[in-house]
DNA sequence: TAATTATAGTTTAGCATCTAAACTTATTGT
DNA sequence: ACAATAAGTTTAGATGCTAAACTATAATTA
């Protein structure tokens, strides 16, 4: 194509730039199930549910709806085939019998190591790649955003 | 809930950490339609591929779909819909009868520079709380973390 | 040249993910 | 006790994607 035609060549928006493709990358990850343990194929959300469940040891759904970003709705949707997969499990909530504990079954936290393994590894990896200094530097960038993108 | 229970505790990770709270984030953010200059509401698939068509100026569907990441039907399927927004417009392309040349219409040229726009503004707020080295070593970091993703 | 194979794009069926809203059951506040 | 609130479930419908079958054109090869 015509490089000429493009509506953006502003030479000051390249960090924008890969930020954006950064994105798409995401998204094409955010839609590959994956194998964690020999828990079968896991989807995206599946793991981050487990993830967030793991993460707490146990969790109300609530939280959970919370903590993902998502509605009750959809998390009752989740847990139901989290559930029939057998990697979680529901429990009665003393305090209050209306709420529901989920907590991971053996396999389910089989699951959660082998994910976070992976981060890990993942992590590592860039760790390799940089220094000590960038990688705070980093991490503190990841924060800002974090913050830019709560509201 | 007792954090002493947690399956993660490790302190090295606290990077990792932060990084899936960002994915958490962006998951949120890319299923909220928004507006972009009077085009009405877009999805954010939608927004992905007329930032891919204004990039270029004009493209071929193979080659949207190559850079979305998606099979060449979902570009397809998306195609239609811009095309029913009047956002975007379907040409021949002279060397290959087979192919389409897709391009933005004047409205959607509009909304691409609306959400550059919003890149940019988005950019400089980052930029604003964050020194110049800060920013280029953020932007390494990025390009690492597109080439670690890119396989 | 005629037949085969490859390529560009479309269409369809089906899956995954989510929301909104209606619903059930239990808790809280007055 | 009664009304309002809160936790979770269920359902219908939207979105966004894939795989695979399909049409039409182009390229290769016999």
């Amino acid at each position: 194509m015509d490089k000429n035609n493009r509506l953006q060549s502003n030479p000051m928006n390249k960090g924008s730039h890969s930020l954006g493709r950064l994105f798409l990358q995401l998204r094409r990850l955010e839609r590959q199930p994956q194998n964690f343990g020999n828990a079968g194929s896991i989807t995206p959300s599946e793991i981050h549910t487990i993830e967030g469940i793991g993460y707490e040891g146990a969790i109300l759904m609530n939280e959970l709806a919370t903590h993902l970003g998502v509605t009750k709705g959809a998390v009752s949707q989740l847990i139901v085939r989290l559930e029939a997969k057998q990697l979680v499990m529901r429990s009665s909530y003393p305090h209050d019998s209306r709420a529901i504990l989920i907590s991971l079954t053996e396999k389910g936290k089989e699951a959660y190591k082998a994910h976070e393994e992976m981060h890990i590894q993942f992590y590592d990896q860039l760790r390799s790649e940089l220094s000590q200094e960038e990688i705070e530097i980093f991490e503190k960038c990841i924060e800002k955003l974090n913050g830019f993108l709560q509201k």
